[in-house]
DNA sequence: AAAACTCGCAACCGCCTAAAT
DNA sequence: TATTTAGGCGGTTGCGAGTTT
């Protein structure tokens, strides 16, 4: 039996507890504790280090708060599609997803989970685990995160380090939020020899970023004879190109969940740092929701494919 | 200005399982 | 082998802050 549920009491559970938010003096105690000693063994952390608390409830407050490898702040886009993508093979295994994700906690992704993505399957009126709302994730959400993704990751990397396609480890190092990328990930390289290589393209490498921690086992490769990124993320066959020289605004295109998807990425603002990132804009968006209401109010049948090469 | 409402998140609860006895 | 203990996990709750009316 945990201590939560004893009928037993033994003098430690006799001992009036403190619930509720911890105060500082608490967190510096068992800062210091851990410090010290180590973390482990945590309902005999609570009863030598003085605090009035349980074994849980130290061990909760180390892990989702005072551990210092805990990353604070809004979901970067890469961090949500990994969450989406991950979500989607596992379900609500918490734990499991947050180990793809460096100092996030199951916590935390649980609580994004459960404020953010299933508070638009609420609003779309659809179950968060149906089928149709993992259709309108991958058709919708995904493609959006990626191409936020795509425009603040890839390119700010490209932008400010390379000016030629060569990678070094160096490079990897110094990537913003480079602590959740897999510094062993490949490179995707476009094909330089192509005669559609975007505008001025000695400022900017074609080098594209490593995928994620955990997407590690999804195959992708370089693409040069559709000139883009062909990634190949989802085993269901989703796929996206990353089309270089078709424009400078972003547009999502409807699509279906078989069928590529086209976006048009803008160099030309600073869109693309990712530093400035808010990513509740991401899931606040009316006209995406609109999309998706008529998306999962409607249809089983695929959604108009617009072909920007066409 | 204040009441009502919404949202995000930290913390708790209860169940489960592996390890220890 | 049976029982107890500790730790981990997912679900849920409650509170404070922010926003809307």
């Amino acid at each position: 039996m945990s201590e939560a549920r004893g009928s037993h009491s033994s003098k430690h559970e006799d001992m009036e507890l403190n619930r509720g938010p911890w105060t500082v003096e608490e967190d510096k105690l068992l800062t210091h504790y851990i410090a010290c000693h180590g973390q482990g063994r945590w309902n005999l952390l609570a009863r030598c280090s003085g605090l009035k608390r349980t074994g849980k409830s130290c061990r909760l407050r180390w892990l989702n708060y005072l551990k210092p490898d805990v990353r604070r702040g809004n979901l970067t886009p890469e961090e949500q599609l990994l969450i989406l993508e991950l979500h989607s093979k596992w379900g609500n295994r918490w734990s499991r997803i947050a180990q793809h994700l460096p100092g996030r906690t199951d916590n935390e992704i649980k609580n994004y989970w459960r404020t953010r993505v299933q508070k638009q399957a609420r609003q779309l009126k659809v179950d968060a685990n149906s089928s149709k709302f993992r259709d309108a994730v991958r058709c919708y959400w995904m493609p959006r995160l990626l191409q936020k993704f795509g425009s603040s990751q890839a390119m700010q990397y490209s932008l400010e380090a390379n000016t030629n396609n060569t990678t070094t480890s160096d490079q990897v190092q110094h990537r913003p939020c480079q602590e959740i990328i897999d510094p062993s990930m490949q490179y995707c390289q476009l094909g330089s020899s192509s005669s559609r290589e975007p505008q001025a393209a000695e400022n900017r490498s074609a080098v594209f970023p490593p995928l994620p921690v955990g997407m590690s086992e999804i195959p992708w490769r370089a693409s040069d004879e559709i000139h883009g990124v062909a990634f190949n993320l989802f085993s269901s066959g989703f796929s996206m190109n990353n089309a270089y020289d078709l424009g400078t605004s972003c547009d999502l295109t409807p699509v279906s969940s078989s069928a590529p998807i086209y976006w048009d990425l803008d160099y030309s603002t600073d869109n693309n740092d990712c530093s400035n990132y808010n990513g509740d804009n991401l899931w606040s968006m009316d006209e995406l929701c609109d999309m998706l209401k008529s998306y999962v109010s409607g249809a089983d049948t695929e959604v108009p494919f617009s072909d920007h090469n066409s």
